[in-house]
DNA sequence: CAGGCACATTTAACGTGTTAATTTAAACGA
DNA sequence: TCGTTTAAATTAACACGTTAAATGTGCCTG
């Protein structure tokens, strides 16, 4: 993540926030518990980067008419903008790592690595 | 750390408390730049952690007489013995972990891991 | 249809990661 | 020797992980 950090830190969004705004640019519309869980982050946080989020005018958050305890959360207009500006940059950190490292070791890697968390995952 | 956590908030300490024990249990007497290496904590962590291990009477923190700049860190008795109750339980813990994924894949991961970072580490 | 249970989210409290700024002491140079 | 620079720790500020508690809504049984 030190190769995003800098980058992340000039947009003023932190590495959380940004994964949460990219996972709403595939999936727009969720509800919190999948988009938290998408994004790899727990309710709690999901909760207050809505908030942040929203106070900046990249997200619109509202509630669920179908179920009244779900939010459902949505980019708006300048939230697909600043992915639009964010993501090509991004796009060509990761590029430059997986350069250096070379895809395939990437995802062997992932993949032990998935497979170990399957095997001893309590739940789920 | 989930097979960890529990264990740990029986006995009231944080996973880097506990890493700081550790690490002063094999080497007594460090500066708080080393100790925080060793136990992979960054310097304004150790800070914190410091405070509260000290005030709960297992270590005791000093300055060091030749340069005035550095805090060495040492354990008290009551922290050998915390060491001495703690340890076999998380012990037994990793021991039950290696049992299920298995010795050798565990080393093998680890030293994937650390060639990556070596590869990229831009400093150090 | 009323009361209780289950679920989704939020709030609260605490500790740590991260970066920057501050403090204090050592080392260096004119 | 004095003032400047470097170095080690600490403090400060903000965000997230984690757990537990609180809110609010849907669901289901009696």
């Amino acid at each position: 993540m030190r190769r995003f950090r800098p980058m992340l830190l000039d947009h003023e969004v932190t590495e959380q926030q940004w994964r949460v705004l990219r996972v709403l640019s595939e999936f727009d519309g969720m509800d919190a518990g999948d988009l938290a869980e998408h994004a790899c982050i727990l309710a709690p946080s999901l909760s207050r980067i809505s908030k942040a989020l929203e106070a900046r005018g990249l997200i619109l958050v509202s509630r669920d008419p179908v179920d009244g305890r779900r939010s459902i959360i949505r980019l708006t207009q300048q939230g697909f903008d600043f992915i639009r500006v964010v993501a090509p940059i991004s796009g060509q950190i990761y590029a430059e790592l997986e350069g250096k490292v070379g895809r395939e070791r990437i995802e062997t890697l992932l993949d032990e690595l998935d497979a170990l968390i399957l095997e001893l995952a309590p739940e789920k």
